[in-house]
DNA sequence: TTCGTCCTGGTA
DNA sequence: TACCAGGACGAA
């Protein structure tokens, strides 16, 4: 599932493939992609549009396009964004191809999406997203342990996990990483925030950090459909420590490693590490 | 704050 | 054949 590390990771790759080129014609496969405007402005819109350069904000993509227009990007849970040569079969996605954006340098995007849960808007210059505009500040790009440390005092009664899953709250954060960072953190998913200790709150920031740092260092995780700009897998899965570890021995300790569902999210820590408190 | 919805491939 | 995975959003 692209979480910050996944997108971050698609954009450093496409970035040096796209940029400057000239968007050709775009060809929409499954118009329900198309969140804005409607279908036919989306791929009338982009036509002739040159890509100046590309960003990123929490789990969305940003192109942005010489008219001063953007076309934003979200991957959903199972989206793929891939460059490459139209004669490589390999690219392209098959029967769960949603989009094509052939660029005038001989290169074409292809977005994949076999769940169709990916998003696709074009805004206009003045236009701005909704969920954008809700988003919190970014884990990665943003984020500082005071940043953090206020952002809790406002938040005393929630349970962590679905905290850190809430984009309005800090941005970039999804299911792997959030299990994988309150693991290092040796805090339990349902702890009341309230109950944080200072020391906490700074093992908090830290364990977020270095998890996103190390997903970013393994090109992503891809448990299931993942791919980068290039189409390949990343290697953080073998890194993981305990989402998707149930009944697996803890690394640390040894004790068996439990799922369960907490926001109604799989959920997977270890009970020993982590106790409830 | 929590739950249901969207959506389809993979698994039990 | 039924159910589960889950990011974001809207309803309760």
């Amino acid at each position: 599932m692209p979480e910050m590390p996944e997108v971050e990771t698609v954009r450093r790759g496409l970035a040096p493939l796209v940029e400057s080129a000239l968007i050709r014609k775009p060809l929409l496969y499954y118009p329900g992609a198309v969140k804005h405007p409607s279908a036919g402005e989306f791929t009338r819109g982009l036509d002739g549009q040159k890509i100046a350069g590309t960003g990123r904000k929490g789990k969305y993509l940003l192109f942005y396009l010489g008219a001063g227009d953007t076309l934003v990007v979200h991957l959903g849970m199972t989206g793929a964004l891939v460059a490459g040569f139209p004669s490589d079969p390999e690219l392209g996605g098959g029967k769960h191809l949603r989009a094509v954006f052939p660029l005038d340098n001989d290169c074409t995007l292809y977005f994949s999406d076999p769940r169709k849960f990916g998003k696709l808007w074009l805004l206009k210059k003045e236009e701005t997203l909704d969920c954008l505009y809700r988003l919190g500040p970014d884990w990665w790009e943003e984020a500082t342990p005071l940043l953090l440390e206020e952002k809790l005092a406002g938040r005393k009664k929630s349970r962590l996990k679905p905290l850190l899953l809430d984009q309005s709250f800090l941005s970039g954060l999804g299911n792997i990483y959030v299990d994988e960072s309150l693991y290092r953190a040796g805090l339990h998913p349902e702890r009341r925030t309230g109950t944080l200790t200072a020391e906490e709150v700074d093992k908090l920031y830290r364990a977020v950090r270095n998890t996103l740092r190390e997903g970013l260092d393994s090109g992503g995780t891809s448990t299931q459909n993942y791919r980068n700009a290039r189409g390949e897998p990343g290697n953080f899965q073998d890194k993981l420590s305990v989402y998707r570890r149930e009944g697996y021995r803890c690394r640390r300790c040894g004790a068996v490693i439990e799922r369960c569902v907490v926001a109604g999210r799989g959920t997977y820590c270890c009970p020993s590490c982590q106790p409830i408190a």
